[in-house]
DNA sequence: AATGCAAATGAGAATGATTATCGTTCGCGG
DNA sequence: CCGCGAACGATAATCATTCTCATTTGCATT
């Protein structure tokens, strides 16, 4: 269990409440790397902490600002975040199980590049999502 | 005005019903290639077409899965549907004025399967876009 | 052309995710 | 230790979408 880390908060011009330390602790030592807003309400109540939902929205999308996390639209309606370690990548979901890979191609991202230059776009972000089924044998996670 | 078509939708197993029929020429004759659910009914209504919105979002989700539209899910929560023409594409968004251009690049599939395929998945679907700024010159769209 | 019935529709309620409101509480500089 | 504005928590509100159910319609049959 390793301590909570206020500076990072203060370094994005967010003062250190509670709720926001208990949450980037979620992301820097909890076990699941993808999360949405409720699973994130769900295991803080679990372990004894009493955040808002509200506030977990709230923070999810200051973080999200801050560059401190990065918001994944996947199917199914719900914001997936995750902690933004700098390094940039795509994701492959699995539609049964619901287990997420992470993998980056430079191949893909140069292409990106080329044809958004050609199209005429000056190129923000991008989304690129597989979904496909996960071999039996690595499936059983859980939905 | 091209008549309507509903062999389209015989030969799909739907029974040819006018709001089926409305919405099937708003995309195959209306100038917009990229709907929501919301814009559909909207001009329809503006049309003195008196159809129900859940009716439109009934309509759309039959039709994309009998194959005759495809569902993209942009950011911003509302999914939106095009014509399925067969050819697979993907988009760029401006996040300006929601101008949406379309791209195909067969490097980008082939390294999508190559990845899903290292990794153990079978690959059922994928959604790429990439979200950007289209530039002035042809911006002037509506949002 | 009249009849019957299951499928389709439309209006509005219900749902799920997310955002806004607002009175209370907390972090932190003085 | 005080005070103030930022942050919080509970809950209402909003948005897109789906569900419910009474009514209408497509279409095959007399």
């Amino acid at each position: 269990m390793n301590e909570l880390e206020p500076e990072h908060l203060k370094s994005a011009g967010l003062k250190s409440t509670l709720p926001r330390l208990k949450v980037l602790d979620l992301f820097k030592n909890g076990q699941e790397r993808h999360m949405s807003a409720e699973d994130v309400y769900q295991l803080l109540r679990e372990s004894g902490d009493n955040v808002g939902l509200a506030t977990v929205y709230r923070v999810l999308t200051q973080f999200e600002q801050a560059g401190l996390l990065v918001r994944h639209n996947f199917e199914g309606g719900k914001s997936v975040f995750e902690l933004n370690e700098g390094t940039h990548h795509d994701h492959i979901v699995c539609m049964q199980c619901g287990h997420v890979e992470e993998f980056y191609d430079s191949a893909i991202e140069s292409r990106q590049k080329k044809i958004a230059a050609e199209l005429g776009f000056t190129i923000h972000e991008h989304s690129l999502q597989i979904y496909g089924d996960c071999t039996k044998t690595k499936c059983p996670h859980r939905r």
